[in-house]
DNA sequence: TTTATGACCTGAG
DNA sequence: ACTCAGGCCATAA
């Protein structure tokens, strides 16, 4: 998904290749959101992809995938695990249930 | 082909 | 601070 790709140019695989690539990197104790993805693949608009491949997403992956949330902060509805897995991390929260984006955000360094 | 469906996002109110 | 509508886009039905 390089840059400025056309919509029919997408490949469904090597998106999700590319999306399990960036989560795979997302260190420990820090958050970052399904659109921030799309955007470091060069593919805005496609957030909601994003999470329909983590979905997919097999445990035999040992991807961290609890570390990617909604822009808000919000947690993946029905994933009840979720929360104390990024608390465990040192992953701070807010009173509204949401992560505290402001200083849990993973800002991709390099 | 058309409609419905999300692990979404942003701007308004 | 919170909800909502409108926009988003590949997939499944």
């Amino acid at each position: 998904m390089r840059h400025g790709r056309a919509k029919a140019d997408y490949d469904a695989e090597r998106f999700a290749e590319e999306v399990c690539d960036v989560v795979s990197r997302i260190p420990r104790g820090r958050v970052i959101s399904y659109g921030t993805i799309a955007r470091l693949l060069c593919a805005p608009g496609y957030a909601r992809r994003v999470g329909g491949v983590l979905k997919s997403v097999p445990e035999t992956a040992h991807l961290p995938c609890h570390r990617v949330v909604s822009a808000a902060g919000r947690l993946v509805p029905g994933w009840e695990a979720q929360r104390r897995l990024l608390e465990t991390e040192g992953v701070p929260f807010l009173d509204n249930g949401c992560v505290d984006m402001r200083r849990a955000i993973w800002e991709e360094v390099r």
